[in-house]
DNA sequence: GTAACATACTTGTCTATACAAGTATAGCGG
DNA sequence: CCGCTATACTTGTATAGACAAGTATGTTAC
């Protein structure tokens, strides 16, 4: 148990970062990089407030967060252990699909079919909150897995917040994680539909004419502006989105 | 301001909720009621601290997360503000369909198809953690709002847990609110498909063959049991699944 | 042997206090 | 009129301490 504590040494009380958050990512690292593995008891909150020398709700609050994005559980006068790993992509989890592929033990590629301007019509202007006609930047990317397209991207971003967006190489890095390092996301909203793609779309995604596909929109909002609008079109044999939960009374309520 | 805070009476120290969980009912109740409507300025935790007689922690923790749930925004120097009501059907709460069709000024009702017993198969028996062969409840039916179909439901029903779940008369009563009077769910598995219809759901559900349908699993949990596993299948041209969140940094993390 | 009890340890909640940091505003000096 | 500063108020984080309540285990009484 020891060894466990010992290696928590990477709280900084100074940081800039909040002691309970980097606590979280403490755990959320062990636990991802298995070195705290599935049904693991995780050591006590006064263990760990007297391996780490923080107060006790702080330490609450990090687990409690944790327990409620269902990386552990935690047993009222039992203990808290390492929640079982889900098995799907998640639905809320603003994740990077190259990521997601790779820590799956597959290959992930992209290839960008366009990367360029174009003026926002009435659809496109409401939903990114800029008026019609507005240039907009536009990438529209397939990403694969082991050479399988598995997500077709489609997104739409505010030159003004992100200037340099055309300059990027999105065959090497993916638009999520460059963004990710320029915007500190404050607000996201998704709508998943199942849609009928276009020839087009078939021909991208190779896929037979008649296979549904679904589609994720995520809007992205930092400071009350839109960043980005993304459109990503998954075919239904090749991928589903899913999330396991503890549940809080939020959820249940009528 | 006076009579906003008065209207709090409702928190009661001897209950058997925790104070902060009745903080939020109140507020979540206040909002859906739209007494306390969209942009409207809450009051500061000092207010309430002294309104309600709990402390500010108290009063933080319900605050926090409330917004974490997306109901309300929280300006750092500033103050709370109920957030803009979200368009879509939410993808991670437990929500009742007749209450989300009621709410919004529309019709519900419900079609009994078949209410009865069924031998679990190999999958049913895996994702509902039974053997093979064990009998279970099980529940069709078809939602409609303004007497178009919008869900049809598959629902498989641990009878262990739920031995009176046959009894119930489910035109009248959804499948939902009976389980959520009889249980508290503690842990939920959400996954999303996009599937073509067959014939049979196309018939049910009234649409043309070759339209998409979005498809909503969920599996419930109760004492690391299941307790049901309903499968929802949505016309895709009548409805999206969608959610707006505000961000924490565990979504952001890579 | 078994049931009842005491104890120790766990998580859950609540309080009172403190300080940090973001924002708006009033007032002052130029 | 403009810009600076003091201030008051807001939310965000952290602490130390307390009690409640659930669970397991060992001990005692019968």
């Amino acid at each position: 148990m020891n060894a466990i504590i010992d290696s928590f040494d990477a709280i900084d009380k100074s940081a800039p970062q909040p002691l309970y958050q980097q606590i979280k990512n403490t755990i959320h690292r062990k636990i991802k990089s298995s070195e705290w593995k599935s049904g693991q008891k995780l050591p006590s909150e006064n263990e760990l407030v007297a391996a780490l020398q923080v107060s006790r709700m702080t330490i609450h609050r990090a687990l409690r967060e944790l327990t409620q994005e269902g990386l552990i559980k935690r047993v009222h006068g039992i203990g808290s252990f390492v929640a079982d790993a889900p098995r799907h992509a998640s639905l809320i989890e603003l994740r990077d699909i190259a990521a997601e592929v790779t820590e799956s033990g597959k290959q992930h590629s992209s290839r960008v079919l366009a990367l360029n301007t174009k003026l926002a019509d009435e659809a496109i202007a409401r939903s990114m909150q800029v008026a019609r006609g507005t240039s907009l930047y536009f990438l529209n990317a397939v990403h694969y897995q082991d050479d399988i397209p598995i997500q077709l991207e489609a997104r739409y971003v505010n030159p003004e917040l992100v200037p340099n967006f055309l300059q990027q190489d999105f065959s090497v890095t993916t638009s999520t994680s460059f963004l990710l390092s320029q915007f500190r996301p404050q607000e996201m909203e998704h709508i998943v539909r199942a849609i009928m793609p276009d020839t087009r779309t078939c021909t991208k995604l190779r896929i037979e004419p008649g296979e549904p596909c679904l589609q994720l929109s995520r809007r992205t909002w930092s400071n009350n502006q839109v960043v980005t609008h993304v459109t990503m079109t998954y075919p239904s044999s090749r991928y589903d989105l899913g999330a396991r939960y503890a549940v809080n009374d939020f959820q249940m309520r009528q």
